[in-house]
DNA sequence: AGACAACGTCACCGTTCGTTGACAAGGTGG
DNA sequence: CCACCTTGTCAACGAACGGTGACGTTGTCT
């Protein structure tokens, strides 16, 4: 899911912690933050602190990705182009 | 990249700021934020606000992605390991 | 050498953060 | 019905945010 906003983030946390079956205050205690900001990060709340954000969608299993425009799409094409150069070699043998 | 910490976002912007052939200033008109506030994320200042960090990567064209476990991780995994065979099996011949 | 650009860092300021403890409201189960 | 759990929200507080303006350092060019 690509994250454009704050509120994307919010959605994601909240909907994961209900798939793990958890409360708010149970999340809050493992992650180590107050009950008050869980709810103020479900809600959208745009100027949280990044790293409490961050340790927070670890507690939460959420993996969290940057790439580069067109990175992605040019490792898989590396990728595949690479593997057939390499076979076509063995396959030569 | 995984982003498991500040100092991957703090790494990433710095590095693509650079590509981009920007200054700190530039930048920072253009997100409409500090010079200040641009070396503190790119030092890994861990409590910057989320909402101008998320501002401040996608000005940099860099693509934020929340994913599930086993959502994408599987898929390179099943991907390097079967890479790995094949190539064993090329050189035994 | 001097000039300039870029960056790292600082102090001050007004604003707002996260925590705490509390309360109201909604939902569930016995 | 009552008891309990959960969530949304609030006020007060100390800490720290981001912006501003400034200065020192580093590197490059003439």
């Amino acid at each position: 899911m690509k994250v454009n906003s704050m509120r994307d983030v919010a959605a994601a946390v909240r909907g994961r912690r209900k798939d793990l079956g958890l409360s708010q205050a149970d999340l809050a205690a493992r992650v180590g933050v107050s009950r008050a900001w869980i709810n103020a990060v479900e809600a959208g709340k745009p100027s949280v602190e990044l790293d409490l954000v961050l340790r927070l969608l670890d507690h939460l299993g959420l993996r969290l990705d940057l790439a580069k425009p067109g990175n992605l799409g040019d490792v898989f094409k590396g990728r595949s182009v690479d593997l057939d150069s390499v076979l076509d070699e063995y396959r030569d043998r």
